[in-house]
This record gives structure tokens, C-alpha cells and sequence, in this order.
RNA sequence: GUGAUUGUAGCUCAGUUGGUUAGAGCGCUGGUUUGUGGCACCAGAGGUCGCCGGUUCGAGCCCGGUCUUUCACCCCA
């Protein structure tokens, strides 16, 4: 016999974790929803063609490819092995499983563009498969919340980020939380400042490491990639400087940059993303401006955000940016556009890690009927149906088992009420509701229990 | 992709320098209770020791490979 397993890193959920996963998509999904973003779905895969190139070299490596169908060695010739797997690739697979969400609505906005209205605002909650090796708050099946804009530069949007970030991570219970922004823009006038201009892809993939690693690993691991002792002394101020608020950074970063453009240009751009959030009526609570805030994201052009909850050691559980040629490489240039994810699967870790799972967590049903035998049963049904009748999530034990049995099975399941039915109830019409959490019972007219559980219901 | 690490009952884990029929707790099934779950007591079921191969008179234990888990790097949600 054969022992099931799942492809590595791959997971199942089970209903009490489909429970709570969908208490988080939902919470999720109403906010994207009240903000205007509507929803879309693309096939799990895609051609070949639009996703390579998309993410890096090391992207390309972590997509999974989908063997032809059929004969697929029949466009190879021997000659084709010794070429290596780079050439044999593009001859026996021409589809993919999507590796993120954005890829594909680029796409989707470039194939209906005569259709779209602009600005475009859609949501996209789907999985997407990385060929990854697999670790805590890692899998190569993993859903991805994303919701953008595009067809706008306005900052607004930025604002309205931050806001909805607050909103869900409020209605999840998720209390200590940061969400970092930067600006692309002030990472390049960083490198503009401290000499060491065109150098930011770099800058940003040392940056990014600081606070794993710290500033004197960071320092020499600037050195390794060419810059000079000069330009790390010039930024060593600023990495060391711990601001007390926004007001502090947006001074100290402006005296900083003064003698860069772009610099400048992004901090004005995130003064405005902070009066937008004011008129918004939000709070800078949990919002922090981060200089060293790095993503190494290649395509992002402006903004970046990313959001971390403290004191829990998981990645990032949300992030995004502006980008501002999105469509280009489908021939739709200029198009800008601003978006952001959610990680479901580690916004369901981090709640797990912090306990706020519990108080969330729906019973399967309200009611369970009870009974000694057939026509016991059968009453029950005409019950169990006005139950339903009234919205009331009820079930019926489907076959004649001990009483013990029976109150075994709603236990287990944690449903919270039991009603019992036996001749006394039919021949009275007095039924026992039995509330297994107190253990307490009573008696009641069928009426009676249909309006106390529908109540109950909300 | 590089380097480590893990795997014994459904779950969490014991298992002596390699030596008979591989154990515990929890869970599960049944009973004590044919109108009541949780608690208690009693009984029972359940294991190709991840998989394949090797060394050995003999392997859960040693060796090789493979899969899986976790971790670091790379990168990322």
C-alpha cells in the first residue's frame, strides 16, 4: 500500500484552520472592498513567456514549470540534452504556475486596457507556488492578498494603504504592529548623497540587512560591493540615528538629502502620503517613516511599505510599493500604479503565535438533536427544519445510537447545544435544550428554543 | 541552488556499548451507565521503527542513497 504524503511544502486545512483562514480572507476582503477594489481572478497558470524575466534570474529559478501534455519530448532532438536544461526548457514546457499576483494583472490590464476605466483599483486573493526550499512561515503553495491601482500617481492611494493595513490588522486584534515606509526615491538620493550614485540596487540589498545583522556587518558587506570607505562613513549617521517620530525623520532626511533631487522629490512625496493619512483622519500610530526601509523588489519606483508585528519572530506580513512602469514589458509603458499583499499564511502563524485565535473561532453548528431511535428522529427532522427555517445552523445525529454516543459526537465537535428528543418530548412538545458548555438543561416549547438559538445566532 | 538538521503508535516523546515478542503519556474504541458529553476506574485496538540498499550471526541503533521536517545562506509573503 501506497503512504500518502503532500509535495513538500505543501499543506492541508482542516476545518478548524479553514475557520480561522477564512475569518482572516474575509476581514481582508470586506476592506479591500470598502475602499473600491473590486475583484479578479486569473488561471493558476500562465504562459511560460509572461512570467520569465519577471522576477530575476533567481526568479526564473523558482517557477514552476508544467510539462507539455502529451508527448513532451516530441519538439527535442538528442542534440537538445547536450544544451543543457535552459534550452530544453523552452521545448517541452510552455506554461507556469503563477509565482505572484502582480505579474499576472499586469497582463490582464494590458490585454483589456480598451475595456478598463482608469484608475483601476482591483483586489486578487489567490495561491501562488514558489519553488522555494520550505521553512516556518515559508511554503511553495501560499496565498497572496493583493490589491492596486493603476492608471493613477496620486499619494492618496499611498495614504489609503496605510489605512486599510490599520483597518484589518484592528479587526484581527493584531495590536503591536509597525508599518515601515520608505520612499525608492530617498534610497537613491541616499546613494546620490553619500557618493556612491547608480549604486542603490546594492545600497538596498545591504540596507535591508540591518536589522538582522546590524550596522558593522552591513558596513562591511558595503565594502565587499564597492563602496568606498567615505560613502559609509557619510551614511553611517543617518543608519545610527534613532528618530522619535516622522516629524524628526522628515527634517533630518531633508537637511540630508539637500543636495540630491530625487532625495528630495521622495521625501516631499511622503510628507504628502502623511497629510493625506491626516485628512483621512488617521493616526501616525504604528505608521513609521524608515529611511533604511530597502525592498529588494527591482520594479518599485516610489513608496514602499512593509509591515512587521513586533516581538514575533516572522518575516514581513504585508508589503508593497509604486511602481511605475508595471506594464511596460507587455508594450503598455507609463502606466503607474501602486499596490500591496497581504501574507495570509503568516498573518494565520503570527495569530496563532499570539493567541488570538479562540475568541474568533466559530462553532460548526449551533444545535445538534439528540434522539432514542426512529420516529424520535423523525419529530427531530420537522425541528432540525424550522431550525434551518429561521437560520439557525442545526443538525440531526443520522443514525439510532446510545444517548451517550450521540453527546459524545457534539462534544467532540464542539458544537454548544444539544436538544434531546425522546417520547416524552414528542408527547409534549417540551423539549430539553441542553447547553454543553454550562452543562446546565431546560425545558422548553419548541417556539421558545427556536427564538432563544435564533438570537443566539448573531 | 549551497551547508546543516529531523524522522519510532493518531499526537508528544522514551528506547542502555547493535542482542528475545519495541515502550509511556495523551488520544481512540468498548465497558462501568439501554434518557445525557467533560471526571474517574477497567479492558482493548493500533507500529513494514520515513523509504531503499549495505555491514553483521543479529540493525530502531552503524554506513550509503533517497524522501520529509526544521534551520542558516540566497531570496522572499
Amino acid at each position: 500500500m501506497l503512504k500518502p504524503s503532500l509535495p513538500k511544502g505543501t499543506r492541508d486545512f482542516g476545518p478548524v484552520e479553514m475557520g480561522r483562514r477564512n475569518f482572516i480572507l474575509e476581514t481582508i476582503k470586506d476592506t479591500f472592498r470598502l475602499y473600491g477594489f473590486q475583484a479578479l481572478e486569473t488561471p493558476a497558470m500562465e504562459n511560460l513567456s509572461t512570467l520569465t524575466g519577471k522576477y530575476g534570474e533567481e526568479g526564473d529559478q523558482l517557477l514552476f514549470k508544467i510539462l507539455n501534455s502529451g508527448d513532451f519530448l516530441k519538439k527535442t532532438h538528442t542534440v537538445d540534452f547536450e544544451e543543457g536544461a535552459q534550452a530544453m526548457l523552452t521545448k517541452i514546457a510552455e506554461k507556469g504556475l503563477r509565482y505572484d499576483l502582480t505579474v499576472p494583472f499586469a497582463r490582464y490590464v494590458v490585454m483589456n486596457r480598451n475595456e478598463l476605466s482608469f484608475p483601476f483599483k482591483r483586489y486578487q486573493i489567490q495561491p501562488v507556488w514558489r519553488a522555494d526550499r520550505p521553512q516556518r512561515g515559508r511554503y511553495r503553495e501560499f496565498y497572496q492578498c493583493d490589491a492596486d491601482v493603476v492608471g493613477t500617481d496620486s499619494l492618496l492611494c499611498e495614504a489609503e494603504i496605510v489605512q486599510m493595513i490599520k483597518r484589518v490588522f484592528q479587526a484581527l486584534g493584531i495590536s503591536d504592529y509597525t508599518i515601515k515606509i520608505n520612499n525608492r526615491k530617498i534610497l537613491t538620493g541616499i546613494a546620490e548623497t553619500i557618493g556612491a550614485a547608480g549604486k542603490e540596487q546594492e545600497l538596498c540589498v545591504a540596507i535591508d540587512k540591518l536589522d538582522k545583522i546590524g550596522w558593522e556587518k552591513v558596513g562591511e558587506e558595503l565594502k565587499q560591493r564597492g563602496f568606498t570607505d567615505s560613502s559609509i562613513q557619510d551614511l553611517s549617521p543617518l543608519v545610527k540615528k534613532e528618530f522619535k517620530d516622522a516629524r524628526e525623520t522628515f527634517g533630518y532626511l531633508e537637511e540630508f538629502l539637500r543636495g540630491s533631487v530625487a532625495g528630495t522629490n521622495g521625501v516631499e512625496e511622503l510628507r504628502l502620503v502623511f497629510d493625506f493619512l491626516s485628512a483621512l483622519g488617521g493616526s501616525y500610530e504604528n505608521v513609521q517613516l524608515d529611511p533604511n526601509l530597502a525592498r529588494g523588489l527591482t520594479y518599485y519606483t516610489g513608496a514602499i511599505f512593509e509591515v512587521k508585528v513586533n516581538n514575533v519572530a516572522i518575516g514581513a506580513v504585508s508589503g508593497g510599493g509604486r511602481y511605475d512602469n508595471l506594464t511596460g514589458v507587455f508594450g503598455l509603458p507609463d502606466v503607474s500604479g501602486v499596490g500591496f499583499s497581504f501574507g495570509v499564511d503568516r498573518i494565520y502563524d503570527v495569530m496563532e503565535e499570539l493567541g488570538l485565535f479562540g475568541q474568533t473561532d466559530q462553532p460548526p453548528v449551533q444545535v445538534m438533536i439528540a434522539h432514542f431511535g426512529l420516529e424520535e428522529q423523525k419529530f427531530g427532522l420537522g425541528v432540525v427544519q424550522q431550525l434551518r427555517d429561521r437560520g439557525v445552523s442545526a443538525e440531526i445525529y443520522p443514525e439510532s445510537a446510545k444517548i451517550k454516543k450521540q453527546f459524545n459526537y457534539a462534544d467532540k465537535k464542539g458544537v454548544p447545544y444539544v436538544i434531546v428528543v425522546g417520547s416524552e418530548e414528542m408527547k409534549t412538545g417540551i423539549l430539553s435544550l441542553k447547553s454543553l458548555a454550562s452543562g446546565e438543561q431546560e425545558k422548553m416549547k419548541i417556539e421558545e428554543i427556536l427564538s432563544i438559538l435564533a438570537l443566539g445566532k448573531k
